[in-house]
DNA sequence: CTGTTAGCGCCTTCAG
DNA sequence: CTGAAGGCGCTAACAG
C-alpha cells in the first residue's frame, strides 16, 4: 500500500502515525540502537502503511556519508570504458553503493569540472581514468585527496603521483605483440596509433620523449614495441609510426601511407580498435590480404575479431576485473585500510588466431 | 589556494571570514538575491582563500532539487547502452545535470531496486530502458511517478504504459531489412534471435502471442519480419525463428541448425550483435559464404562491419540521440511543460553494403 | 540591501 | 529502552 500523496512521508509522520518518538521510529527505520519488538512492530506497520521511504539524502547529510562512488572516464561510449564501469558497478552494488559517472571527451579541464562536482556532491569515493599526464596537471586530484576522498586510478596511471592504479601492463603486452611479428619472420613492422604527435620524430629519443610526455596507455604500448625492436636489434624507422589525429580515417590514412613506401611494412601493431578497422580499409582500398600479406595484431578483443577472415590475433584486456578491482581498492581505502599505495597490474590474455604469418616472398 | 584542512568549510566559516552575515554569504555564493558589489567581493575572497566550495548534498536538502537524473539500463558495457547513456549524460551536463547510472542485467527485480534507489536519492528525473514487460510488471514505475518524479522511457516502450518512451520504430526497420532480402529473390529467411521462446512455436498465431508477451523490441522486429513475409504471401515456417537463449552460442547453434534444415535458408536477418556473430561462425563452420551462400543483415551498425569481407548491410541505431532525445523529452517535463506523452520515434539509417546477393542457383 | 530566524529529514547525544 | 533536543550545511521568508 502506498499513499497517493506526492510528497513522501517524513520519518516524523511514521512516529506519530504509530504512536512514538521520532527517535524511536528512526531506530527501528534506520537499523540502529534498541527497540522494544513491540515498538518496532508498530513502527514497520506505519511505515508500510504510508509507503515510507527513506531519504538517502538527509541520510548522508548527517552521516557524512553518501553510499555513492563517482567515475571518471573519457567516454562511456567506448565499449572499453563501458566494461570498466559495468565492473565498478557491480562490485559497488554488491556493497551498496551506487555509481556517479561521468564522461569527459578525453579533456582535462572536463575532468577537472567533474572532479569538482564529485566533491560537491560528496562522493565517498572517485575511481577516474585520467587525462592527466603528470602530476603537475593532476592539481584536480591532489584536491579531492585533500578533502579526503580517496581516489584510485584505473586504465592509466598518473606518473609521479603516489596513487593506487589498477591497470594491465601496457607495455609488456605490446612488447610479446610485436615479439610474436617479429618471431614470424617481420622486420617492417608498423606502429598505429598514439601517442598523437604532429610532427614525424627523427630520432628515437625524440619518439620517447614524446611517448612520455602523452597519455599513459600510449606511451607504455610504444615504449613496448621499442622494447621489442631492440631486442632483435632492429633500428627504429620513423617512418613506421603513425602520426596526427588518433581516430579511424587518419589510421587508414597512415597505414595506406606506410604501404605506400619503398619498403612497406609486413606486419602492423594496431594499439586501439579504430586503429584496426583503420588498417583493415587500409588494406582492402590497396588489395592486400590479412596474413598473407601483411600481419595483423592489435589490441581490445572483441567478439567481431572471432569472425573476421582470418580472425584476428588480439591482446585482449580484462576490462570488467580492472573495474571491480578498483572498486575493491577503492573500497578497501574507504574502510580506512592503510595498503601501500601503487601500481596493481591485471593480466591481459593474448588470443592467438590466424592475422599472423611470415612475411610475403 | 586550499586550506589544508580536510573538512571543507561551510558557508558561514566563509561569512564570518567575511565578516558578513551568512545570508550575504549565502547569497552571493548561491548566485541568488541581492548582495552589494563591496560585500560580494568581500564574500568571494575570502571563499577563494578558504576554497570554499558547496555542500551540493546540503543545498537539495533544502532546495528538493538534486540537479541530477537517474538512468537504468540493462548492462552499460553494452555499446549500444553506452551510447545511449553518453547521450544523456552530454545532455545533461549542458544543463547541469549529472547521471546516476544503474545497471540491471536485463533482471526486473534489480530494475526495481534500482529504481527504489534512485527515489530515495531524488533525483530529478529517471531515464529507463526497462525490462518490464506490460503495465502490471511496471508498478515500480508508476511509483515513481506517484512520488512527482518524471520518468521517460529509452529504446523499449511498455505497452499500456501512459509514458513518454523515446525508441525507434524497430517493426518497420526490420521489415525494411526483410523486404529488401525478398526483394533479391531470397524466399527461406532465417530470424536470428529473440524473443527467447523455449518451445518451438507451431503456428504463426502462436508465434506473434509470444510476441507480444516478451521484451518490446525483439516482439517489433519479429513483428516486422512477419509483416515483410506478409507482403509477399509467404508462409512463416516455424524452423527459420531461433529459439532459446539469447547468446552468441546459440545463436550459431540455431542458424547451424537451419543451415542443416532440407530447406535451408538462403538469407538471415539477425536482430542484434551477437546474433550476427554468432551467425557468422556458424557459416564459417560450415564453409558457407556471406552474399554467395547467403545473405546477411543486421541490426547495430559498427565499425566492424564496414570492414568485414564482404562488408555487411546493416541497419544502424542512433544511439546517442536516442539518449540526447530522451534527456530533452525528461528536462521538459521537469519543467513542467505539459507535452503530450506518448512515442517519440527516431529514424535508423538502412546502410547498404554488400552482404545481400540474389540467393545461390 | 542585510542579517535574523526557521526549517529540509535524518542521526545522535543525552537525560529520563 | 524511549523521547526530547540539537546539529549537518544550505535556502528561504522575514523584518530591519
Amino acid at each position: 500500500m502506498t499513499s497517493e500523496r506526492s510528497v513522501p512521508p517524513t520519518i516524523s509522520e511514521v512516529a506519530e502515525a504509530a504512536g512514538v518518538g521520532r527517535s524511536t521510529a528512526a531506530r527501528t527505520l534506520g537499523g540502529y540502537g534498541y527497540v522494544s519488538p513491540e515498538l518496532r512492530e508498530r513502527v514497520l506497520a506505519a511505515a508500510e502503511r504510508l509507503g515510507y521511504r527513506a531519504n538517502a539524502l538527509a541520510r548522508s547529510m548527517s552521516t557524512g556519508v553518501s553510499q555513492t562512488l563517482g567515475v571518471i572516464v573519457a567516454d562511456i561510449a567506448n565499449p572499453f570504458f563501458g566494461g570498466v564501469v559495468r565492473g565498478i558497478s557491480d562490485a559497488s552494488r554488491a556493497r551498496g553503493f551506487d555509481t556517479l559517472v561521468l564522461s569527459t571527451h578525453e579533456d582535462l579541464d572536463e575532468e577537472i569540472a567533474a572532479t569538482n562536482v564529485l566533491i560537491d556532491k560528496r562522493v565517498d569515493g572517485i575511481i577516474v581514468a585520467s587525462a592527466a599526464l603528470d602530476v603537475a596537471s593532476a592539481g584536480h586530484i591532489e584536491q579531492a585527496r585533500a578533502r579526503d576522498i580517496p581516489v584510485v586510478l584505473v586504465d592509466r596511471a598518473v606518473p609521479g603521483l603516489d596513487l593506487d592504479a589498477v591497470v594491465i601492463d601496457n607495455r609488456a603486452a605490446a612488447r610479446e605483440a610485436v615479439v610474436r611479428l617479429l618471431d614470424a619472420g617481420h622486420r617492417r613492422i608498423g606502429f598505429v596509433w598514439g601517442p598523437p604527435v604532429q610532427e614525424r620524430p627523427r630520432r628515437r629519443r625524440e619518439l620517447i620523449d614524446i611517448a612520455s610526455k602523452n597519455l599513459w596507455t600510449d606511451g607504455e604500448r610504444l615504449q613496448g614495441y621499442l622494447d621489442a625492436l631492440d631486442d632483435e636489434g632492429i633500428v627504429f624507422d620513423a617512418d613506421l609510426v603513425m602520426v596526427g589525429a588518433k581516430t579511424e580515417e587518419n589510421a587508414q590514412a597512415e597505414v595506406t601511407r606506410m604501404l605506400d613506401l619503398p619498403e612497406a611494412p609486413t606486419a602492423l601493431f594496431c594499439t586501439e580498435n579504430d586503429a584496426m578497422t583503420g588498417a583493415l580499409r587500409a588494406l582492402r582500398a590497396r588489395g592486400l590480404r590479412v596474413a598473407a600479406d601483411v600481419s595483423l595484431i592489435g589490441f581490445d578483443d572483441s567478439s567481431w575479431a572471432a569472425v573476421m577472415e582470418p580472425p584476428l590475433t588480439m591482446i585482449e584486456q580484462p576490462t570488467l576485473a580492472l573495474g571491480a578491482r578498483a572498486a575493491e581498492v577503492l573500497f578497501a581505502a574507504i574502510d580506512g585500510e592503510a595498503g601501500s599505495t601503487g601500481l596493481h597490474t591485471l593480466v591481459t590474455r593474448f588470443v592467438d588466431r590466424a592475422s599472423v604469418a611470415p612475411p610475403p616472398r
